[in-house]
RNA sequence: GCCGCCAUCGUCUAGGGGACUAGGACGCCGCCCUCUCACGGCGGAAACCGGGGUUCGAAUCCCCGUGGCGGUACCA
């Protein structure tokens, strides 16, 4: 599982890294002893390749670089720098003074050291903790940026101080603004959707994601919203990042999501639609669904009575539409038609509309509910004309014998 | 309690002393388009947390207060 909260942190290291050409080395936070299994990095992992972010996988922290762990513990040890407290170890902090350091995002952030009581970095058992850990890696590895969420801000001076007593040059700090639920309080999984997984599932595209997720906490001008991914390499910059928490807003997501989705081509969304749901689905019914959907998931409850027929009719759409003295003409019409497509269909409605002297809509909706069941589809002269003559006169005399 | 961070429409944000009768976007309301649902177009309501300073002038700088968040672990 990847928190919205930890894809958005994912993404700004990426960006940043991508646009710093290969400068800029990075290392995804987690060293939790309980998420960081190796079944779980694969987890997050797969969310970030979901959303096209390339990640090189690095080594476990705390499972598999002990030894470098245990030989910093040992240096600070023999350089009086820690001491043994009841089996544990802890690094010793100044009684007196302070510690500055520069955020990208925060700006100069001092903490008093008196603040600051001497920390474990090694516990009784040998197992390292969090800041010792980090510091170590972060030495070891060549990190030279740190992006985080801002709940770290408070470890920085402790890590600050690791890194200097072991004589490293400390990385770039960034702590980015937190998000919250709705109700301004941390976002949780009641909230909605909070993981990469969830939104996956809710039929959101990786791209619409990604444009709106570079956006919680962080804008490019005053009026700039789409932007490809090339884009948002290009364009973030960590001093432009918002310093107050977010309030992730799915109705905002959904809008984007439905713009994205617009903007794809009718190939491509049929093939993620087919993707999807698991199965085949006709090119021409994606076609006329395009400006109607905001999520992959709206295309079933849209369009799928025109895929497979609809074993049921609407309760009061049937009993609004479905006995319309109109559809045994419609019927007929249509059986005279000489050609199938959606003009021809319109036109052979639209006389007969004419004809009968009554608004379209007295007309077009019975045969919406005959078709589908439903009062909501596609345009009708598209769905007649994608249904085909065969299996559009079958649904209408199904409606009509319904009706008897 | 102590330490730190933050504070613009309901939400995401623009703003870094005069261009602000505070801009954009989502959402909301109204109108147009219209075969349903949408898309699209047009218009509208909607915010600088409070109080002191500094300054000719403050949303922008400083201080205090208030509020929110984070930390204060042999969690990360």
């Amino acid at each position: 599982m990847l928190h919205i909260g930890g894809a958005r942190t994912a993404l700004y290291n990426w960006l940043l890294a991508r646009g710093s050409g290969g400068q800029f080395v990075l290392r995804i936070e987690d060293t939790d002893r309980e998420r960081s299994t190796p079944e779980n990095v694969e987890q997050i992992l797969e969310a970030l390749r979901w959303l096209e972010l390339d990640w090189n996988e690095g080594p476990l922290s705390q499972w598999e670089r002990r030894d470098a762990h245990a030989a910093a513990v040992q240096q600070l040890l023999g350089e009086g720098r820690a001491y043994e407290d009841e089996g544990a170890v802890r690094f010793r902090v100044p009684e007196e003074g302070e510690i500055t350091f520069q955020d990208a995002v925060l700006g100069d952030v001092t903490n008093p050291f008196s603040a600051i009581k001497d920390f474990v970095i090694q516990r009784s058992d040998g197992s390292p903790l969090y800041n010792l850990a980090v510091a170590v890696d972060d030495r070891d590895m060549g990190i030279t940026h740190v992006v985080r969420g801002q709940d770290h801000v408070s470890n920085t001076p402790r890590q600050l101080m690791l890194l200097r007593a072991l004589g490293a040059n400390p990385p770039v700090y960034a702590h980015i603004p937190l998000l919250h639920g709705p109700d301004g309080k941390k976002l949780s999984k009641r909230h909605g959707a909070a993981s990469v997984q969830e939104v996956r599932d809710q039929g959101y595209l990786p791209e619409a994601v990604r444009n709106y997720l570079a956006l919680l906490g962080w804008g490019y001008d005053e009026s700039t919203t789409f932007m490809t991914t090339g884009e948002l390499v290009e364009r973030f910059t960590l001093e432009r990042v918002s310093k107050n928490p977010a309030v992730f807003d799915e109705q905002k997501l959904r809008w984007m999501n439905g713009h994205y989705m617009r903007e794809l081509p009718p190939e491509d969304l049929h093939h993620r639609l087919e993707e999807f749901y698991s199965r085949s689905i006709p090119v021409e019914i994606v076609a006329i669904s395009r400006e109607k959907m905001q999520t992959l998931a709206d295309f079933w409850p849209l369009a799928g009575a025109l895929v497979d027929p609809p074993t049921e009719f609407d309760d009061k759409a049937w009993s609004q539409w479905g006995t319309s003295p109109h559809l045994p003409a419609v019927r007929s019409a249509l059986a005279d038609a000489n050609g199938w497509d959606p003009e021809e269909v319109e036109a052979i409605l639209r006389k007969l509309v004419d004809e009968r002297g009554v608004k379209p809509k007295e007309v077009y909706q019975p045969i919406r509910v005959a078709l589908t069941g439903k009062t909501v589809s596609p345009g009708i002269f598209e769905s007649v004309a994608a249904l085909g003559r065969e299996e559009t006169l079958a649904r209408l005399d199904k409606a009509l014998a319904r009706a008897e």
